[in-house]
DNA sequence: ATCCAAACTGCACGTTTGTGCAAAGAGCTT
DNA sequence: AAGCTCTTTGCACAAACGTGCAGTTTGGAT
């Protein structure tokens, strides 16, 4: 009886985090036992029933985060990780956090713009689920390359992201990079790609991570032969550091002038920064200098990053933990 | 040392709630034993930094919810209580429940309106601190009747908001009643009494129990010595039902005409109507005549109330809970 | 009616968590 | 520095909790 589950699922987790119950009381309540409330109040927690949030008063917080939000002016999120993790399983913390961060911020109408990545689908495999109505969520970029159409990849993504908050999923089938900058120009002027220019225009949330020219390994976007010989050499003649969404920009946050972006399918840097919220998940040092220009440039609102990074980001970089 | 016991704390709730790692795991990064992070956590819960919230979906919700809200146009959250409960356990439960729902509603820059009364004062004795900046908490209408000024009773009422959410406290140093409508038209002249009457006109959020002429045993206000021989016979010719902050109405939530009302310190209806979130607290199936009052008054956009009271809202009145 | 797969339940066990208590530490006064 | 109080810590134990497993129920499909 599906519908008494859910009921009950709420009553429990009413009784037992707003009310301090054990789980036992709670059991007898019901007229059932320990362990289906325990199962119960595990699937209030997964179907998103309870939210939740952890909330750091910006002025009394860690002076590590009250500096990064000092300088660049975001709101920081510093994801404590143990020191003993390498870089894969402290992709996994900062996603599992970003997920539950993010969480609370969706709310039913929203539009979420989604990137793609190696960071997003870490992001994407630890949502957790939240009943909204209307959502969207809209591809920012196009994922298709020389040798894939992106679609599975890029999709997984954005399927995760919809079926987490219940929201109508809208891809964005095109390539990452057009091989010439008219037939960009023509594809913008299709009703079909209009319609999600007109999302992404209106979107409410946006969510990426940044590539960084000199990680230590590259994005995928600079290794995973979306760009060819050439395209390289033109990034570096042009002190490119990073991007977000495959739209590049310099150490300074600038982006005038780089000739790539006019093929990149990725929303203009001026664009992205209307949208009122923009969450930009980091993990792993490497990726300073593609976070630097991208902070510097103002693109993110919010930023959610590992402890490491966030030292680096702010030249602490053997300091350790702030306490004791 | 207070300064790394807060930041820690934070650590703590992060590690323990966005990233279900044990306590165990986080006393050794954190360099401590599990019994300190087992309190730094139940601090970080009483202090606001973990915000727990439940949200019932509105309409895949419990059908004794959704009537109610479609009836009366409320947010409605019922408090499921243990059926073995007394009058006054249940107050208790309903008092805990509302006080960590409104919680999550309090934020920076609030004005906050709070009455008193015997539902007021078990929700002030269980609130959460949730730290927040230029926070104001003002007394909706004055406490004071012919054998005290009520000063300490309402203020401590008020006492236990502020200091949970660091907020300024604006007392209303009249009686509840005046004998004379012509001093309180002159007492409303007065510059220190329009303070408090500016703010509460600039009220954001609103807290308020209800009182019931036929409640089992009735309110302070009819019975605390508020009102004369003369006044209660005045009621009665009224139809009045109930009041909300010592303002009356009727049953069809008018309140035109009812003279003691002209008398009274609390604000008019029509003037609580304008403030965005209007929350009422009600336990004790007795209160349910003075809460129709309220609710077809529209006094109320959140509703919290317990369970047996819920039913005998909408009419179930010896139903069975809706589970099996 | 009978069968089957899938979902649900309660038990039992091991793990995780809360808390009284004694010892250690911090902050102040003399 | 010694003496004082008030706070914080870790230990040890009891209480509360999560989960594999086997038995049971449910909702079709035949």
């Amino acid at each position: 009886m599906t519908r008494s589950r859910h009921s009950d699922a709420l009553r429990a987790a009413q009784m037992y985090y707003l009310q301090d119950l054990t789980m036992d009381a709670i059991a007898r309540e019901l007229r059932t036992s320990r362990s289906t409330v325990s199962r119960l109040l595990s699937a209030a927690r997964e179907t998103g029933l309870v939210q939740i949030q952890i909330r750091n008063p910006l002025d009394t917080g860690p002076e590590l985060e009250s500096m990064i939000r000092r300088e660049y002016n975001v709101d920081v999120h510093v994801v404590p990780v143990l020191e003993s993790l390498n870089e894969a399983e402290t992709l996994d913390r900062v996603a599992l956090q970003a997920a539950r961060t993010i969480g609370p911020l969706v709310d039913s109408n929203a539009i979420l713009g989604v990137a793609w990545g190696s960071t997003l689908s870490a992001v994407s495999r630890h949502l957790t689920r939240k009943i909204t109505h209307d959502t969207v969520v809209v591809q920012l970029n196009g994922a298709g390359n020389m040798h894939t159409t992106g679609i599975t990849y890029a999709s997984d993504i954005m399927r995760r992201f919809g079926s987490a908050y219940g929201a109508r999923v809208e891809q964005f089938p095109v390539p990452a990079f057009f091989d010439h900058a008219a037939t960009k120009a023509a594809m913008w002027q299709e009703r079909s790609v209009q319609r999600i220019l007109d999302l992404q225009a209106r979107m409410s949330i946006a969510i990426f991570g940044v590539g960084s020219v000199e990680a230590d390994y590259p994005s995928h976007v600079y290794a995973g032969g979306y760009l060819d010989e050439n395209d390289l050499r033109m990034l570096a003649h042009s002190d490119v550091v990073g991007d977000v969404a495959t739209v590049f920009f310099r150490r300074d946050g600038s982006s005038d002038g780089i000739v790539l972006n006019e093929r990149s399918t990725g929303p203009a840097l001026s664009q992205l920064r209307q949208v009122r919220r923009r969450i930009c998940v980091v993990s792993g040092a490497s990726k300073i200098n593609g976070l630097r220009g991208a902070l510097t440039a103002g693109l993110a609102t919010d930023l959610i990053l590992d402890e490491a990074t966030a030292r680096r980001l702010v030249g602490f970089e053997g300091v350790a933990p702030a306490n004791g």
